[in-house]
RNA sequence: GGGCGCUUAGCUCAGUUGGUUAGAGCGUCUGGUUUACACCCAGAAGGUCAUAGGUUCGACUCCUAUAGCGCCCACCA
């Protein structure tokens, strides 16, 4: 065993060895996948890892669910290009990308994609595996495999013949680089500072900052209860304009919920074909909708002289005509807006009018509410999703996030489902002249052409939970798998993923797709910042592991960090984690290199008040740690482990365990228990340890695994851990009594102790507190001891004198005692008061009361004796 | 505009339904080749828990307001 942890040299022979790729000997890769372990993982596995990853995913983009956010780039879209943002290929529809596009080949952009992809699926898997993360591999999927891909068509027919699918002309957020739609929470905001116009228009004066939008604006909304405008109403005038005509009819209209008296002029002319907003007025009155951009961001027909011009470059004209006109009344330079962009490649979304196909929210449709419980037996898709939050059935942690989760889904509209990009599910739907079929497969028949437009990425993504274990068909698996206990996800994902994934299980199988969603925060760097490419400030990885280990890696993602909370993550955080991990390892060769020297006498057999007091300790830890993981305290239940590895096995139990009483049963026994505890947090080094010590002993199985053996449970057994406690302390008061007088390390002293109660447990322990004090004489009474130029303390009855002929300061040690004495007074003063209060005694719950008397009692004795040896 | 979160030791963060003389790691200081470990050991210093009120016998914890930082959603005439 070497002397320092190599993370390196164990992580590449434990991967092989620890079975992390789970194969099954005797079959081919393919076989591989098909074979179903129903082995229920152990139960530290099921709280801890559930995640799905989408590799570059059908939509170009990783969605996994590591906390590595910020750090997209390097999980699965790395260096490659974005899916999204490439136009299809070999496809005739008008909405496609103009002639510079075709330059690019189509099987050179799909063959590209394909490689990609794999790349991604590459990447992820390595950095997943090397995460140490526990999975089930031979459950790996991908939403484009066959039988995925089978679901999504399912899915989509169904909602079809449910009515919930329509193909509609409606505003959408379209991206005219990625020439695609986008739905609303893809949509992203950017600060921005732009000119406003404000511009006559008739009898009125209208603000805008897209002019370029307004060639066929014709009406003017105004609040009925105007004053200024009242007259108005109804009317039509003729309106100077920009149109190629130099004029347009408009009309006054009123609308109470549209208009804001307070806004601006009051008065606002309408742009329904690039407004959702203007949309939704002009189908409630019925005006007109007429579209002025087409889908590459260039001006139609309708802009006469401005035709085919980019809509930048048409504002910048448009406002000198207007200026030439005379109707720009004035520009204001600093106004300062929230411009939507698309999320992947920034340019700003422009709202247009399309043939979509769309997910209706609000249709109800027949339930089997069995499992649902909305006591309904229909419901729209949007009342499922709500419900199944809403009734408890899911629960969210942390809490606070369902709020965000019903202001989602309250304000939810119907889902644009199709995207103009090459790179996903194609829609499942065949058009032949005026024929349409919808269905999970081509029709028979000649001439049927498929839609070519292809699915949101959310709506393959949403079946995940189901979809991985073969629906529709009724499997094994989906019988025993789903609901799944728990989802382990970002918050930045809560309504992207998890509120799609609630509404297609809710839909599909009328079921929750799962107990509980755990959040994670998002990682960022040591200032706070989000990690980004630009910023080039992320944290690789695979680099920290190279450098630390997956094990420090891990530990320093888990501890420090409570649910829903940003993390922030930096190198010397992860080298104290390494340190730990390290010193696991050594104390672990300790007690190897014990057990190999006392082969038989490895029984567990409690013998010293040491032997007690550990096992005490390790129920207890055994017990909180449960408790915690049970909870999701997973960063508590890190920290006590932590704790109880380094300060109570190592620094007492090892050391007492040099000692005259060392027990290699215990010690065997107390080892074991940490690293299957700590298995979960650090993986390799604890199954390395594992493998180490049954080699020890000459069973090295490589079927014998740690990850295999159960979690601990807590014992009934009685342990007593006060008295070690006291022996503990009292090495503690004397180390500081030499510390305070500056006594060499080196030196030995002798140390007088004094008990009445404790004097056989102090004979029992007095090798260990000689050894560990560096103690040369030490003695024992039972009477009162009285000594002259002697630095004391107690612990419990136990008066500890260490006599310090001339090396003692007299002064300092006064001072130091009535310092001490001042403090006590204080706090009994304190409790005194607290206790003389008669509400609180009337009020407080008897065990407060009674512990405050207790801690007074204790106050009281300590100042007794500080003042004993004062005298 | 609506909502949410954060503010605790020099730094990064815990603190479970209100009851500890408020904790950890790192850093700092003092000392150390004690035969697993200097990626270590021993000892120590360091906080009026952002501010101001309130509820309560009792507040880091609950309520209200204020300030600073951050996030989400909405809007954009």
């Amino acid at each position: 065993m070497e002397s320092s942890y190599d993370s390196k040299k164990v992580r590449r022979r434990d991967l092989q060895k620890m079975g992390r790729i789970r194969s099954i000997p005797g079959r081919s890769e393919s076989e591989q996948k098909t074979v179903h372990d129903f082995n229920a993982p152990a139960k530290r596995y099921r709280n801890l890892a559930f995640g799905a990853c989408d590799y570059a995913g059908d939509s170009g983009r990783a969605h996994s669910s590591s906390p590595y956010e910020g750090i997209r780039g390097t999980l699965g879209a790395r260096n490659g290009p974005c899916g999204h943002c490439h136009p299809k290929q070999g496809r005739k529809s008008d909405r496609r990308r103009g002639p510079e596009s075709t330059t690019i080949g189509a099987r050179r952009i799909f063959g590209t994609c394909k490689e990609f992809v794999a790349e991604s699926q590459d990447t992820i898997r390595n950095q997943v595996r090397k995460m140490g993360s526990s999975c089930d591999w031979s459950r790996e999927r991908y939403t484009f495999d066959d039988d995925l891909s089978k679901a999504v068509n399912e899915v989509f027919v169904r909602m079809y013949n449910d009515g919930l699918i329509y193909r509609g002309h409606r505003i959408v957020n379209w991206c005219t680089r990625c020439n695609s739609t986008l739905s609303d929470d893809e949509v992203e905001y950017v600060e921005r500072q732009d000119p406003f116009y404000y511009i006559k228009y008739g009898p009125v004066t209208i603000g805008t900052a897209r002019p370029e939008t307004k060639f066929a604006d014709k009406v003017i909304i105004v609040h009925p209860d105007d004053e200024r405008y009242k007259e108005l109403i109804g009317k039509e005038f003729d309106v100077p304009w920009i149109n190629s005509e130099g004029s347009i009819k408009a009309k006054v209209v009123a609308d109470a919920d549209a208009a804001n008296m307070e806004m601006g002029s009051g008065a606002m002319t309408i742009t329904p074909a690039h407004s959702f907003v203007d949309f939704e007025l002009a189908k409630k009155h019925g005006f007109e909708i007429k579209p002025i951009i087409d889908t590459n961001g260039k001006m139609l027909p309708i802009a006469g002289e401005f035709a085919g011009m980019d809509v930048k470059d048409c504002r910048k004209k448009l406002a000198e005509k207007m200026q030439q006109m005379g109707i720009m009344e004035r520009i204001d330079e600093n106004y300062v807006h929230n411009l939507s962009v698309c999320y992947r490649c920034n340019t700003p979304i422009e709202p247009l009018v399309s043939e979509q196909w769309f997910v209706d929210v609000n249709k109800r449709f027949k339930i089997n509410d069995s499992k649902l419980k909305t006591g309904k037996s229909e419901a729209s898709l949007k009342e499922l999703t709500e419900h199944a939050v809403q009734s408890g059935s899911i629960e969210i942690i942390p809490d606070r996030f369902k709020k965000g989760y019903f202001n989602w889904t309250e304000n939810l509209r119907d889902w644009c489902i199709s995207r103009q990009i090459w790179w996903g599910h194609r829609i499942p739907v065949w058009y032949k002249n005026e024929e349409i079929y919808v269905g999970t497969e081509a029709p028979e028949g000649d001439g049927w052409i498929q839609d070519e437009d292809t699915l949101d990425t959310w709506f393959s993504s949403g079946l995940w939970t189901f979809s991985t274990l073969g629906w529709p068909e009724k499997t094994q698996e989906l019988d025993y798998f789903h609901p799944t206990s728990v989802l382990e996800t970002g918050y930045d994902i809560l309504t992207f993923w998890v509120l799609r994934m609630v509404m297609m299980s809710t839909y599909s199988l009328n079921d929750i797709p799962f107990e509980k969603v755990y959040l994670h925060g998002l990682i960022r760097d040591k200032e706070g910042r989000k990690m980004s490419k630009s910023l080039g400030n992320g944290i690789d990885p695979i680099d920290m592991i190279e450098q630390f280990g997956a094990d420090a890696l891990r530990m320093s993602m888990l501890i420090g960090n409570t649910p829903g909370n940003d993390m922030r993550l930096y190198e010397e955080k992860i080298k104290g984690y390494r340190n730990f991990t390290n010193k696991l390892w050594n104390a672990s060769r300790f007690v190897i290199g014990i057990l190999e020297n006392n082969p038989n006498e490895g029984v567990m057999e409690a013998k010293s008040d040491a032997d007690h007091w550990i096992l005490g300790k390790l129920n207890d830890v055994i017990q909180k740690t449960d408790d915690a993981l049970e909870n999701f305290r997973i960063s508590e239940a890190g920290e006590l482990l932590y704790d109880f590895m380094w300060n109570d096995f190592c620094d007492w139990y090892l050391e007492l365990s040099k000692g005259d009483k060392q027990n290699p049963g215990v010690l065997k026994h107390v080892l074991t228990n940490i690293i299957v505890l700590l298995h979960p947090f650090t993986p390799f080094v604890t199954e390395q340890i594992w493998s180490e010590m049954n080699s020890a002993e000459g069973a090295n199985d490589h079927s014998h695994l740690l990850i295999r053996e159960p979690y601990p449970t807590p014992t009934n057994d009685h342990h007593n851990t006060e008295s070690t406690q006291i022996i503990i302390d009292v090495i503690r008061k004397i180390r500081h009594l030499r510390s305070e007088n500056k006594i060499e390390p080196a030196k030995k002293v002798d140390v007088a102790l004094q008990s009445e109660k404790h004097t056989d447990l102090l004979e029992r322990n007095a090798e260990d507190i000689r050894r560990l004090a560096r103690v040369e004489n030490l003695t024992i009474e039972t009477k009162k001891i009285s000594m002259e130029n002697a630095a004391s303390d107690w612990v419990s009855d136990v008066e500890i004198f260490v006599p310090l002929d001339g090396l003692v300061d007299p002064e300092k040690e006064k001072a130091r005692v009535e310092k001490e004495v001042q403090n006590l007074q204080q706090y009994i003063a304190g409790l005194k008061a607290k206790l003389g209060n008669a509400q609180f005694v009337a009020n407080a719950p008897e065990t407060v009361v009674a512990g405050e008397k207790a801690k007074l009692a204790d106050a009281e004795a300590k100042l007794e004796k500080l003042k004993s040896h004062t005298d």
